[in-house]
RNA sequence: UGGGCUAUCGCCAAAUGGUAAGGCAACGGACUCUGACUCCGUCAUUUCCAGGUUCGAAUCCUGGUAGCCCAGCCA
């Protein structure tokens, strides 16, 4: 496995030709002996599910471990009792496993160092850095300042040492209300940096934690804690995003005065968004509350377990989170990137199925009634160790509507009236004439087949323009399944004044699919590929009964466009 | 309007004073048992703008402009 693992690094950094900004200060760092090991490590708070950018974060610091044959932790910030919950720390597992991020044996809880939280906090009070403080959080804001004002200090900054050492002890033993003090850094209130400006670093909060249960009433802040969870661990590299920049200085202020011996660095990224979709925790879990989209893993997202859910691999993801790179750019990467990457890394490893989305009967009107024939066919034309399977071959099959032309446009090269196109697998078929209804659709097509074409047969005689796929009308079953052409939209003002969300989920159609036999061994196959129809995923949830269950993205170019 | 950060092709993104990589997308063409894949070709005389320094600037200097982030007892 982890043989496998390397091979796969080395090839991924194969043709590198530069190193990204965060490798430069690794390699300055190691270069300057400071660290002998780097550790990095991915932190989230269990209040939600992973998306795809954290995939990004999870992959750029699993990756970092890895190439400088470093340790990866990962580390639940639970720090806060009112947002998080058991069944997100359970998911964020699994997806950061099958994501390939193997943590190994580093999975850790800021909440299991409160006690040096504590420690820390009593150490910073002691040495004159930190101070109680009464004020209300209404007045603590007032006296911040603003953007452009310096704040004033609070009436309490000036407390004894001795009685703020007390006054916080009394908070821990439960003294105090909710909100009633707050511990505070002792910096500078007048720092144009506004978390200088003697920040909150321990609140009240009397709630049962989901860890430490109802042994803490006092709960650090992330300013305070990050730093301390990070140098606990031997973190030396504390990779975030471009928001915290502002809070690297007192980042560096708690690490400075809580005495390390090797203290971690933090260095920040621009988060990934990719076009048209939510991104961003809060979005989905509104889409997820309000119930517009079926659940956290519902296709149209993008969270880790809705992309696994629609067939996107790990493999695909890592190449995607590869391909877009690291800077410090906003930026919004295309969601074709993603589809690239899917598409690549299915192309050799899944079998090809034929389904159609439209059908519309084809009969063959010089192949003898009543008779049948199984045609073998391969699973992949480029991979044969996926080996063959067995379609079933008739006088009646069903074929893609747009696949047939009654008075085709230039350059068509599919099914028209005296044109010959190869069924795929099959033989060659030559259109005579169509059958329509009252409205004018075209309902079935007659074609001669020519024997002598029989796919495999080495026949060369003449050549065809157009391959078309079909499935046979009477062993061919349906399903419904759901076709994902788009996902949502994320237009500007994703939130109303009141608070709704301005979203539509503009791109989910249940369609009836008749699908070949071979798909009815559904086990068999975890995916396949659909061709010329955007892609299409198939969807158990939505599935009758006896219908397969598919839970692999089926995705492919359309590239054709019909000419004006 | 205080502070921090960022601007290189439609979208990502390299280039660290030596003459604008690469990928996605797009567009031509070849090939094809799917108009896919593959292959070949095209796609920034110019790096947000204006000046300056230099033999030489995306890179340095000066002055602008635009975008993002910060005033939780959230992370």
């Amino acid at each position: 496995m982890d043989t496998e693992k390397n091979t796969e690094n080395s090839n991924e950094n194969e043709g590198k030709v530069s190193r990204n900004f965060i490798e430069e200060i690794i390699d300055r760092d190691l270069a300057e002996e400071k660290y002998e090991k780097i550790c990095t490590r991915f932190p989230p708070e269990p209040n939600g599910y992973l998306h795809i950018g954290h995939a990004k974060s999870i992959l750029l610091n699993y990756g970092l471990s890895k190439e400088y044959g470093g340790q990866f932790n990962l580390r639940f910030d639970d720090t806060n009792p009112t947002k998080e919950k058991e069944e997100f720390v359970e998911s964020i597992k699994a997806d950061v496993r099958w994501l390939g991020a193997d943590f190994g044996e580093h999975l850790y809880f800021a909440s299991n160092y409160f006690d040096t939280m504590y420690e820390k906090a009593v150490l910073l009070i002691k040495k004159g850095l930190a101070f109680v403080c009464d004020l209300s959080a209404d007045e603590i804001r007032e006296y911040r300042g603003t953007l452009t004002e310096p704040g004033k200090e609070s009436p309490y900054r000036g407390r004894m040492i001795e009685e703020n050492l007390r006054l916080f002890t009394e908070m821990k033993n439960g003294k105090y209300e909710d909100g009633a003090k707050v511990l505070r850094a002792k910096i500078d209130m007048a720092s144009p940096n506004i978390n200088m400006r003697d920040p909150v670093i321990y609140r009240i909060a009397h709630l049962t934690h989901q860890n430490t249960g109802d042994k803490w009433c006092i709960y650090p802040m992330y300013d305070f804690a990050h730093p301390i969870e990070d140098a606990i661990e031997g973190v030396t590299h504390s990779i975030c995003t471009l928001e915290f920049e502002d809070h690297r200085p007192l980042y560096d202020w708690v690490v400075a005065n809580t005495d390390w011996e090797h203290p971690p660095k933090q260095i920040e990224f621009a988060k990934m968004y990719l076009t048209n979709v939510v991104t961003g925790k809060r979005y989905i879990k509104k889409l997820v509350e309000q119930g517009i989209v079926d659940g956290w893993d519902d296709p149209r997202l993008v969270t880790i377990a809705a992309l696994r859910r629609r067939g996107f691999t790990p493999e695909s993801i890592r190449m995607f989170v590869g391909l877009v790179g690291v800077s410090k750019a906003n930026s919004s990467v295309d969601y074709a990137e993603l589809e690239y990457c899917i598409r690549e890394d299915l192309k050799m490893k899944c079998p090809r199925m034929m389904a159609v989305l439209d059908p519309i009967r084809l009969i063959i009107d010089n192949y003898p009634e009543g008779e049948s024939e199984l045609l073998e066919a391969d699973n992949n034309l480029e991979n044969p160790e996926l080996g063959k399977r067995q379609i079933p071959f008739g006088r009646e099959l069903f074929i893609e509507r747009d696949d047939f032309m009654e008075n085709p446009v230039p350059k068509y090269k599919r099914l028209y009236p005296g044109n010959e196109v190869r069924l795929m697998h099959a033989y060659f078929v030559k259109a005579i004439s169509c059958e329509k209804d009252a409205d004018g659709n075209v309902t079935a097509v007659h074609c001669a087949y020519d024997p002598e074409t029989k796919a495999g047969s080495g026949f060369e005689g003449r050549k065809v323009k157009g391959t078309i796929h079909w499935v046979p009308a009477k062993e061919a079953f349906c399903a419904d399944v759901r076709l994902y052409e788009n996902l949502i939209d994320e237009t500007k003002g994703v939130y109303n004044e009141d608070g709704s969300l301005n979203l539509n989920p503009n791109s989910l159609t249940v369609v009836k699919a008749c699908l070949e036999p071979a798909l009815k061994a559904a086990s068999a196959y975890d995916s396949f590929q659909f061709v010329r129809k955007g892609y299409f995923c198939a969807d158990a949830k939505d599935s009758k009964e006896g219908a397969p269950v598919f839970n692999r993205i089926v995705t492919m170019k359309s590239s054709f466009k019909l000419p004006k």
